[in-house]
DNA sequence: GTGTGTGCAAAAGGTTTGCAAGAAA
DNA sequence: TTTCTTGCAAACCTTTTGCACACAC
């Protein structure tokens, strides 16, 4: 658990002023035992949930897209109906549960090493994302 | 180049009746060498460009949909901007270029067996979808 | 005081929907 | 003639933007 003084020194660390709108967010996305997997909806009913004041959305898109720009948090392509966002920012993969879409941490451990043989000519490698897809044993593929 | 007859037999087949505008469709989708990789605005685009007459949008997103659902398409999580589509079902992987915001087919071969050592409990695997984004060597990584 | 950040409402972009007219079976 | 498909416009949802006011420094 991380408090106050901890989430002002981050902020202030990446040249963000400590507003109290920033420190309610970092409450609710980061005061967590588990990752927190979310879209912006999600966030902002979690933030309505437990603080009294609301909080506007343009402040939280803002806000998340300041986070994600300072590497506090991950995006994550899922698919293309919202974005999704991960307070897990360690080098990491994705279960998605089609039935109840929810995201599912996958650590590095559980995926042997990706060997890429052939990389685009004069490109380099950002990133390697694996999303694995799962659902039921009954129910059928899409 | 496969040529109308085929066209109106595979949709029949999957119980959609063959239209001139899924017709046109599929021409645009299906004449091709080499696999297309699109959003739905690249393909109106596309259509508009190869024939005469226009297309309404709300159909080329039914058509785009119907035959995702046929197995004729295939969806790509990039990022929700937008939704990608691939004329390519087989079982491969994509590397996206950040500079140029283009897909690229990665074959199986080109990545090494991905071995997934821990599944979720109680579920089938549906997909496994790697994604390898790159961007040339003097970008920063974002 | 200056420069940022916030909040609202409006706008934008992609996608979906309702419904009447048209085409296929 | 019945059922499916099309096309348009409106609706929808997520995300972005412009601008005035408020806050941090």
């Amino acid at each position: 658990m991380q408090k106050n003084n901890e989430f002002i020194d981050k902020l202030r660390l990446s040249g963000l002023r400590p507003t109290k709108q920033r420190l309610k967010i970092c409450e609710v996305l980061f005061n967590r035992d588990k990752t927190f997997h979310f879209t912006i909806n999600d966030l902002a009913k979690n933030i309505s949930e437990q603080i009294k004041e609301k909080i506007s959305l343009a402040t939280i898109y803002n806000t998340v897209h300041a986070f994600k720009d300072k590497g506090y948090l991950k995006e994550i392509s899922i698919n293309s109906d919202k974005s999704y966002f991960d307070t897990n920012i360690t080098n990491h993969h994705h279960f998605f549960d089609e039935d109840t879409n929810q995201l599912i941490d996958c650590s590095n451990e559980d995926i042997g090493k990706i060997n890429i043989k052939n990389n685009v000519t004069g490109k380099k490698i950002n990133s390697i994302e694996v999303l694995i897809k799962v659902a039921s044993d009954n129910q059928n593929q899409n």
